[in-house]
RNA sequence: GGGGCGGUAGCUCAGCUGGCUAGAGCGCUGCGUUCACAUCGCAGAAGUCGGGGGUUCAAGUCCCUCCCGCCCCACCA
């Protein structure tokens, strides 16, 4: 494509929709966001969180990828290369129920297709709509090296996971057994702890009588919440110390509603103090029932099938039923027999499927897991020796609790989509052959027979926890992952600190034998108007594509970085969007337009020089050192992922000093009123802190800086600011005596404009000015910007002298920075306004003078604190006394006691 | 049950290691449009920094305690 020429920028109202996917094309097109490993010196790089490849952009990934693109953009800028690598994650449940919903429309099942067939429809779904997110990621202006786009389930990544599970298992870290977990009955498949979500749920107590098998007069009294677990009870447990129910152990009860016999056992785990001292043990069901179980040699009995129906193990009666059905018929069925003996309201924790919200089914189920306690420790050492950090510090200690209390993990999923676990078993039971291999097995390795693969796939995150490295092609030695892992930052929600973060970690030093980055960013939550987290469910939610198309990328951006203080989640409102996003977009439009002012002024001679070989004048160099100090802010604020100070300063910076401050000043000069050397200073001047400020502002707002950029004279759409240089920081910069004498000159114009309110004088009014005994900043600033100052606070005549004149009417202030002005406006001064004034004034100044007082006589302060702070406080006292002082003689003069 | 976070202007929030007269944006009030921008400008009002106690020369900031929200973790049935 050819670069068209850049165009003269006419509207006075800023509008992106042209100007930004022009620029993205532009990027594209030069590969600007690719990065070669063999040219990668110094790289700096970003994994991206793979959205799910069902996701379509939401605020959430607005938030997070703006944060990421920021950091990566700053880092190009400071010359590092830069490489953000994207992706998706195929998002195993997920994806299955899309394509499940999809097929249960023409009333089809995933069953009536087959495995192979729903696989290739799950697919040609991934093909069709899992570009949606990443096309979108572009759209907000995501710098990623678009070459590298991965995907969970290629080629390359299946190989890795294979590799990790082989390498795990012959670790002995892999295993099989039964175990209780967690099941979700409607998604028909294991889920690991992290994937169970518990929630205080207002439930039941019910609590069950079940008569001694010899004494059917006895019975003993067990609690329980979930009452249809009792068909798969296969004792009774009571603990050993309980001495009042000693002689019950050993002895048998008869369970209800079944008849069968069940043994009383003596059980540590029972808590005497809770119900009613017996526990029903139902080791199938329960985890703790489980452990009971193991330790006493008892039956596990599973009742029910998947899809959360009882099964041919509970009673004829109850068979095919519901579990919630059972429960009620159950609880029915006890009270007809006189059995239930009370039901309590009880508060407890259950757990919920993460992906549907069904309630989960502890059960006993044949699983693969992963030992965790190897993995964690060498992950928990890294963190407590300091070379992990998250950002707020305090995710550390939530990531720490979960390292040293971390369970095993559940891997296989009874899914069709996602990794199949390489296992292979031996058809013929004599032989009994596992094989866990790389390759696929074809026969029994052993006895040559037939074998079958095992049916079940991987958890999602045990792909995703290798994606540091498994998108640089490892396992193999590539050049890719030699040079950029480990990555940099990781930008993510709190959410999946353990689902994801901790789980790369342990990973990356397992199987790389290096923290997969240094430092984890966990940014806030984004919220609706009311507090509440946005969901599709309550329909609260922003689309950043509707965002961007309002108010451009940028304004979006802008809004969501400054409104994202590290740590903090930010709250946007989703029936006003423009008032949600007023503040980007209207800072983007006085972007625009103070560029736009002043690219009227600049020749390419303008932008070439560098000012400081020029005459400066005091206004120059006062803007110089501002954008100095803005310079290290916001370098600051970006490198310690503090965005939004960023944000704030550069948006200060260009608002109040650049355009209100530096720009009104030198609008004369511009226009040759001080003639060419003038004119010159302030022109390269402009060119040079308007240069200096786009680059501050291009990692948050990269399409407007590099429009303008372009824009500027003696530049054309070749160039580009995307690689910097980042400006830097140099203290000698700074200018404390230019910028007291400009910050003095401000303070005037203030104190004018404010009596001019005060006294309701007509704007377009030239009124005298007379200033008192100005101190020497502020003489400073007259000699060179005395019209500056006539000009801004519209002035008729500037006087200066040493005593306030006596006995004439008129408005005073002192001002803060030294000195006093008066206004003598006879015509418009009314005494007694004057005289409330100067007494409120006199008020304040007092009370803050008693104040510095106080501390300047208390001989603590004097002997403890810092001489500087000393000092500063005798400054202050003194200057608020001369204020004192001067107000008090104008109150005098004027008789206005 | 354990751990964490928050309570600062009407609203949303900054205020990092204690130290200038506690800030910003929005909103509000008043005034203002030839001359970059009304998606603008100027000026202004508005805060017992949740309550109480303590440490300190000095506390929004540190400690204790209480109150009010929120979040995470947890196998007491």
């Amino acid at each position: 494509m050819s670069e068209s020429p850049v165009g003269p920028i006419l509207q006075s109202r800023y509008d992106p929709s042209g100007i930004e996917p022009a620029l993205y094309r532009r990027w594209l097109d030069r590969g600007a966001f690719h990065v070669e490993a063999s040219d990668a010196e110094d790289p700096y790089v970003i994994a991206i969180p793979p959205p799910n490849v069902t996701a379509a952009l939401h605020m959430g990934h607005g938030l997070n990828n703006t944060i990421q693109d920021v950091l990566v953009r700053f880092e190009r800028m400071r010359g590092r290369d830069a490489m953000w690598i994207p992706g998706t994650d195929h998002a195993g449940i997920a994806t299955q129920n899309v394509v499940e919903r999809q097929l249960q429309k023409d009333g089809l099942t995933r069953q009536d297709l087959g495995r192979e067939a729903f696989v290739e429809r799950v697919w040609e779904w991934v093909d069709t709509y899992g570009n949606t997110i990443i096309e979108q990621l572009k759209t907000i202006g995501c710098s990623c090296d678009w070459e590298r786009t991965r995907f969970t389930l290629d080629p390359g990544l299946s190989r890795a996971v294979r590799e990790v599970f082989v390498l795990l298992y012959e670790k002995g870290l892999i295993y099989r057994g039964n175990y209780i977990i967690n099941w979700c009955p409607r998604c028909h498949t294991a889920l690991s702890n992290e994937e169970a979500e518990h929630q205080e749920v207002e439930g039941r107590l019910w609590h069950i009588r079940y008569p001694l098998a010899d004494d059917s007069d006895r019975w003993i009294t067990v609690a329980t919440t979930r009452p249809e677990t009792m068909l798969g009870d296969t004792a009774v447990a009571v603990n050993p110390a309980d001495e009042s129910n000693a002689d019950l152990v050993g002895r048998e009860v008869e369970l209800p509603l079944t008849g069968r016999r069940l043994p009383i056992v003596a059980d540590e785990f029972v808590d005497p103090e809770f119900g009613s001292g017996f526990v029903k043990v139902t080791p199938a069901h329960d985890p703790n029932d489980f452990e009971i179980g193991r330790r006493h040699g008892l039956t596990e009995l599973n009742i029910m099938h998947g899809d959360g129906t009882l099964n041919e193990n509970a009673p004829e009666a109850y068979r095919g039923l519901d579990r919630f059905e059972a429960r009620d018929r159950i609880v029915a069925d006890l009270e007809n027999a006189g059995l239930l003996e009370k039901v309590d309201r009880h508060e407890h924790a259950v757990g919920h499927c993460y992906r549907c919200g069904t309630i989960v089914e502890p059960r006993l189920s044949l699983q693969w897991f992963v030992q965790m306690k190897p993995l964690a420790e060498p992950a928990l050492a890294a963190f407590r020796a300091g070379e992990l950090r998250f950002h707020p510090e305090r995710f550390g200690a939530t990531y720490e609790h979960w390292m040293t209390s971390v369970r095993d993990w559940c891997i296989s999923r009874q899914l069709w989509w996602g990794h199949r676990i390489p296992v292979w078993y031996c058809r013929d039971a004599g032989c009994g052959e596992i094989a866990v291999s790389r390759e696929d097995v074809d026969s029994c390795p052993t006895c040559g027979g037939q074998v079958e693969q095992d049916p079940d796939v991987l958890d999602t995150w045990f792909s995703s926890w290798l994606w540091p490295f498994s998108t640089l092609g490892w396992p193999d030695e590539t050049e890719d992952v030699r040079t950029f892992y480990p990555t940099s930052t990781l930008s993510t929600a709190p959410e999946i600190l353990f689902f994801w973060v901790a789980r790369m970690v342990m990973a990356g030093i397992e199987f790389r034998g290096e923290l997969p980055f240094t430092d984890v960013l966990l940014h806030g939550t984004v919220r609706d108007a009311q507090g509440r987290r946005m969901s599709k469910s309550l329909g609260n939610g922003i689309d950043p594509l509707q965002v961007v198309e309002m108010f451009g990328a940028d304004a979006m951006r802008y809004t969501l970085v400054s409104a994202a203080a590290l740590g903090t989640d930010l709250q946007l409102d989703h029936e006003d969007l423009e008032s949600s996003f007023r503040v980007g977009r209207n800072f983007a439009n006085k972007i625009w337009n103070v560029a736009r002012f002043a690219l009227g002024y600049l020749s390419a001679d303008d932008v070439a020089r560098d000012p400081r070989t020029l005459e400066l004048e005091l206004a120059d160099r006062w803007i110089l050192a501002r954008l100095s100090a803005a310079t290290r802010t916001v370098t600051d604020g970006l490198t310690k992922f503090r965005l939004h100070e960023a944000a704030e300063a550069a948006y200060h910076f260009v608002w109040s000093e650049f355009a209100a401050g530096y720009v009104e000043l030198v609008k004369p000069r511009l226009r040759g009123d001080r003639g060419e050397k003038s004119r010159d200073a302030a022109a390269a001047t402009l060119a040079t802190v308007m240069d200096g400020w786009l680059r501050l502002l291009h990692p948050i707002m990269p399409f407007i800086t590099e429009e303008l950029f372009c824009h500027m004279p003696g530049r054309s759409s070749e160039d580009s600011l995307l690689c910097g240089p980042w400006p830097e920081f140099v203290p000698d910069e700074l200018d404390a005596e230019a910028e007291s004498a400009i910050e003095a000159l401000r303070d005037v114009v203030s104190a004018v404009l404010n009596l001019r309110s005060e006294y309701s004088i007509d704007p377009g009014r030239r009124i005298d000015l007379v200033l008192v005994d100005p101190p020497p900043a502020l003489v400073a600033a007259l000699d060179a910007e005395s019209e500056g100052l006539t000009m801004l606070a519209r002035l008729e005549n500037l006087e200066t002298v040493i005593a306030s004149p006596e006995g004439e009417p008129g408005a005073h202030a002192v001002l803060q920075t030294g000195g006093e002005i008066f206004l003598p406006l006879r015509d418009v001064i009314d005494l007694d306004r004057e005289k409330q004034r100067l007494v409120a004034e006199l008020d304040r100044l007092s009370s803050l003078l008693s104040a510095a007082r106080g501390k300047l006589e208390n001989s603590g302060f004097l002997e403890r604190a810092p001489v500087e702070v000393v000092e500063r406080e005798r400054e202050k006292a003194m200057s608020l006394e001369q204020r004192y002082e001067r107000l008090l003689e104008k109150k005098a003069a004027f008789g206005l006691d």
